[in-house]
DNA sequence: ATTATCTATAGATCTATAGATAATGC
DNA sequence: ATTATCTATAGATCTATAGATAATGC
């Protein structure tokens, strides 16, 4: 529908190719996207998949290297409501949420874990324990994007009713809610400086 | 180490089979296991599994079919407790946990996301539901199972830090806290009948 | 001339099956 | 005789590469 005669242009070729890549992973994971698939979604030739990227998991690399850091630089306050804000209103076609999904989706798989763990889950969390004044900041921190990562998948990759159909709305105030409860909450003795 | 010269039963030879898958894909998930790897960890012919089990989709079936009903049969009020400690309290060789481990680690995989939201998931939920007097009790008990989910697939699949390393029990304990005021918890406006 | 694109295929898988072999139970 | 096990392989992938072709820029 685009352009019956597309002209040579390796820029856009690499475009297409690692949005096509973006949206095949984000429904299908890692190990089901064949190359194949995303050259021919992309409408390219595949041996130019190897071209411009490599192998299957650079290209794969370079999805996920799609990083929110506009959500990072917005207040630290309210980064909680932007994450679930992404996380809720469903994926379209941005290529932001694009790659979120195609985390959660191949979470199992090496890549997407070591991403979680060293760079994306690592800021997240940094960010996020600086709302709390408990002495293991950290560990709620990590806690709070832990139930993202489980509303993400349990929502939109699941599909598990009532969460999946459930108003955005509501679900973010009432996470809301129970993270500040999470991140404030202190327990009963309260000894030590 | 076992047995030298192995007696012909099928039904060991299928208990072997189902044991290997189990470890097989809590380690890798579904996708990265090859039947072949199975056959070999069982120390059984490759042809065999094909025969007990008809295809390695059935097989995965059956080895998520070991369901923790166990957990399920307890009192309610200890439910999420009990889920917890099979969760943080890492997985050894217990069958239990590691068909866990290989949902958490499938996750994206088809099979494993039908059994979470039609069957495991739904189980628990309606367990959970009962200890909420909210109207929306059944998404906090969606929003409770998908915490879990979370905290499994941090821990045990990433390996993100410090939750990976944290003490179970106080783990346990703070997401108790937490999870007893996700579920306990009403909006500021009272209103309705 | 340069380089984006395409053809053809190597080489390594992987699941699954058909049919042969051999250990058991009667 | 029955059936658990094994051999051999079909058939279908899948990633990746070498080298040919053809569109662009000078």
């Amino acid at each position: 529908m685009s352009g019956p005669t597309r002209r040579r242009d390796a820029g856009a070729t690499r475009a297409a190719l690692l949005e096509a890549a973006a949206g095949l992973f984000a429904e299908q994971g890692y190990e089901r996207t064949t190359v194949r698939e995303v050259a021919a979604r992309a409408g390219v030739n595949q041996a130019l998949l190897f071209r411009y990227f490599g192998s299957k998991e650079e290209l794969f690399a370079e999805v996920l290297a799609v990083q929110s850091d506009e959500l990072l630089a917005g207040p630290v306050e309210t980064l909680l409501e932007r994450v679930l804000a992404d996380l809720l209103w469903d994926a379209d076609a941005d290529r932001v949420r694009q790659s979120l999904r195609a985390l959660l989706r191949s979470v199992g798989h090496a890549g997407a874990a070591e991403l979680l763990r060293d760079r994306l889950g690592t800021a997240y969390v940094r960010r996020l324990a600086t709302l709390s004044d408990a002495p293991d900041a950290e560990l709620r921190a990590d806690l709070l994007v832990a139930w993202l990562l489980g509303i993400g998948l349990l929502r939109s990759v699941v599909g598990k009713q009532p969460l999946a159909g459930a108003d955005p709305a509501e679900v973010s105030a009432l996470v809301l809610r129970t993270a500040r409860h999470l991140l404030e909450e202190r327990p009963a003795t309260g000894s030590g400086d």
